[in-house]
DNA sequence: TACATATGATCAT
DNA sequence: TGATCCTATGTAA
């Protein structure tokens, strides 16, 4: 489930597991033995997470660098120590906690040059340390682009996936198809901040929740079912949870995208 | 058992 | 725009 909620999620939670703790790192699928052997019985001194990348740090030798893509997971901590399987990329074991990668896009050392080449193609992260909101909406005021697609670019913006594209449109009432330098300044800034809250409120749950409780009529509203938790995500053709028009879905960006026709009007 | 699908991104054309 | 990387899960047969 890896959108920039879930990674920031996994920097703290990985963070707590490793900093300051002697780190068996090994490769049991072998695709990462020789990363693993140059990072094995190092220190961690941290984990942090830019837009859906993350960063693991060591009291010296190279980052490592992680980006799980559409397939990739991290499994064990928080449950018992998982059995290594035969897909599984990299593990890295402390004496309290043993974590297992598989399937991720990116599993590589970086130094300082490359990492820096990373980041600086990267717009501004919602969850960072200095969010920038300034950069946003000059970002967007660019482009000639759909705002759809342009959530989806992580030039634009770092962490955005395809659930919270269309949720935070339908949240802020604003049609996919619209140009992204279409957006007044009060609805960018109101963009931004709906991102914000909502990829805070996804890091705190570990799961994309975006219904207002009062609309679902449930107070614990992260309790519900995946696809009770969200207003337009995979719902077209059933009612809008706000007023009761069919949902509609369409290929933007070579994803599907989701909207409510009334409560997002065309432009 | 097989198949469709998935919350991502890059590269070639 | 399409092919490709790669793993897990849910549903159909």
């Amino acid at each position: 489930m890896p959108e920039g909620h879930t990674i920031h999620r996994l920097a703290r939670l990985h963070r707590r597991a490793l900093r300051g703790r002697t780190v068996r790192v090994t490769s049991p699928q072998g695709r990462f033995a020789g990363g693993a052997a140059l990072l094995d019985g190092r220190i961690s001194t941290g984990v942090d997470a830019y837009g859906k990348h993350l960063f693991y740090r060591w009291s010296d030798g190279p980052t490592l660098h992680v980006h799980l893509g559409l397939y990739g997971k991290f499994r064990g901590y928080g449950e018992a120590a998982p059995l290594p399987t035969a897909g599984t990329r990299l593990a890295m074991a402390t004496d309290d906690a043993t974590l297992h990668l598989a399937g991720p896009t990116a599993c590589e050392l970086l130094d300082p040059g490359e990492e820096r080449r990373l980041r600086t193609r990267l717009g501004p992260d919602p969850l960072g340390r200095r969010p920038d909101p300034a950069a946003f909406l000059a970002n967007l005021a660019r482009r000639t682009l759909p705002i759809g697609a342009a959530l989806l670019d992580q030039r634009v913006v770092a962490g955005i996936g395809n659930v919270y594209r269309s949720e935070l449109l339908f949240l802020c009432r604003i049609h996919p198809d619209r140009p992204a330098r279409s957006l007044t300044d009060t609805e960018a800034s109101r963009l931004w901040a709906a991102t914000v809250a909502q990829l805070r409120a996804g890091e705190r749950a570990g799961r994309i929740v975006t219904v207002d409780p009062a609309d679902v009529g449930r107070v614990r509203a992260w309790a519900l079912p995946a696809d009770q938790r969200v207003y337009v995500y995979k719902r077209a053709g059933l009612p809008c949870r706000r007023c009761g028009t069919t949902v509609v879905s369409w290929e933007l960006a070579a994803r599907t995208i989701s909207a409510c026709p009334t409560c997002q009007p065309a432009p």
